[in-house]
DNA sequence: CAGATGTGAATGAACATTCACTCAGCCCGT
DNA sequence: ACGGGCTGAGTGAATGTTCATTCACATCTG
């Protein structure tokens, strides 16, 4: 359970960054054709470089694919794991996910890349234990920032805010893939979302006061 | 239950048969593949004939795609066409997505297919016009079982019930698309969707008491 | 016989990947 | 200061394969 080291210790600092580079630039290509759309020709010219070349960074169109998707998931992973830092950690994430939200509604091609991993982890086993090992992290963090808000105690059932965390990534996820299919969008879809959204976290935080007896409550009525 | 011919009123009777055949045939290939990962000879060979036989079926890889997007969407349309002819269409509703949630939660390949669509949609627009133009029929589909259930006024404003009936679309189709990576299930998310959708479900049916000012009445605490 | 239904090899384009090669910088003995 | 060899970054034209699509030809059926 070492966490430090992500993969490929093997390449010297300055490859990685290229590296980095490249994914930055070719993510576009991506969004616009799909992983299996877009050709490795298409991939090097949009990096800047002869499709020669680019085999020194990624040895294969998969690996290429799964470096994209790393550093995808390594991204949103990096910003729920600065909300764990905060002081309140549930209050920052009620925040960052009103602008994800916010911003997914307006214009941004993440919703592409994100419809292409899910995709992408359904069909390939691989890949889905990249996506699944990732998400799994990214769930911990929100559980964390849960718990913490709340002081549990240590011994209580973190499976319910598990639950909750996920259910806010497919509600923050599933809107950016849903609410906008180039160019429209729903105000009234995304002021839902948002509204769900904080009435989960509503929930989480009723919480605190029955630390005892922490199953998962009723927000309406019963049945 | 007659509806009107639906697209391409070309073909004869049983040319249309064969087609929809094919399809079935052809559906767990793509969901295996994706759309752009299958090859028409994986396809022809699964709907058990030659590569050349098949483009007397459909006239191009994309033009079958589309078929294949418009089949499952019609499908899906199909069920809730049927809530709404329901004595009761929201506990019909309900009910139905009930089946639905604890269907894909077991095996089956509809979720590779959904997340396929979902994909190509965000990229391609043409195929994003099919896919908008029918996930608004649904919408309305839905949009109708509630407002029936509810007797509500002709001149009812119905954003709020479109924007439930896409938050629900929404929680089950993602649902589908992120609890299940091959193999894996998550039984607290999939409980918690359930919830949620109940909860939306009772937000609708609590809107039956004020019929007049039909806001977005608050999920939480009525009390 | 005719028309619908089917075959599977052929075609040319596009693709992922490889390879022989260039070129600039840089170290090092003079 | 100098030349030469080494290295790592870069090129772009092959290479062999796979793909979507087409075509000339069967076979079945009425």
């Amino acid at each position: 359970m070492n966490v430090t080291t992500p993969v490929t210790p093997l390449h010297p600092a300055p490859v990685r960054d290229r590296e980095r580079e490249i994914i930055a630039s070719v993510r576009g290509i991506f969004a616009e054709k799909g992983f299996d759309g877009a050709s490795m020709q298409d991939l090097a010219r949009a990096a800047g470089m002869s499709a020669g070349n680019f085999y020194r960074y990624f040895p294969s169109k998969a690996a290429l694919i799964e470096a994209i998707i790393r550093a995808h998931l390594s991204e949103v992973e990096g910003q729920f794991a600065a909300v764990v830092a905060a002081p309140y950690p549930i209050a920052a994430l009620r925040h960052a996910l009103k602008q994800r939200i916010q911003a997914e509604s307006l214009g941004c091609d993440d919703a592409a890349i994100w419809a292409e991993i899910t995709a992408a982890a359904l069909r390939k086993p691989d890949i889905a234990q990249v996506v699944h090992r990732v998400e799994d992290e990214i769930a911990q963090y929100l559980t964390r920032a849960m718990t913490l808000s709340l002081g549990l105690p240590p011994d209580a059932d973190l499976t319910p805010f598990d639950a909750a965390a996920r259910l806010l990534v497919l509600l923050v996820k599933g809107h950016a893939m849903q609410g906008r299919t180039r160019g429209q969008v729903m105000p009234a879809l995304t002021a839902l979302v948002q509204r769900s959204v904080d009435d989960i976290l509503n929930d989480i935080e009723a919480m605190a006061s029955d630390t005892k007896g922490c199953r998962q409550v009723k927000s309406g009525e019963t049945t």
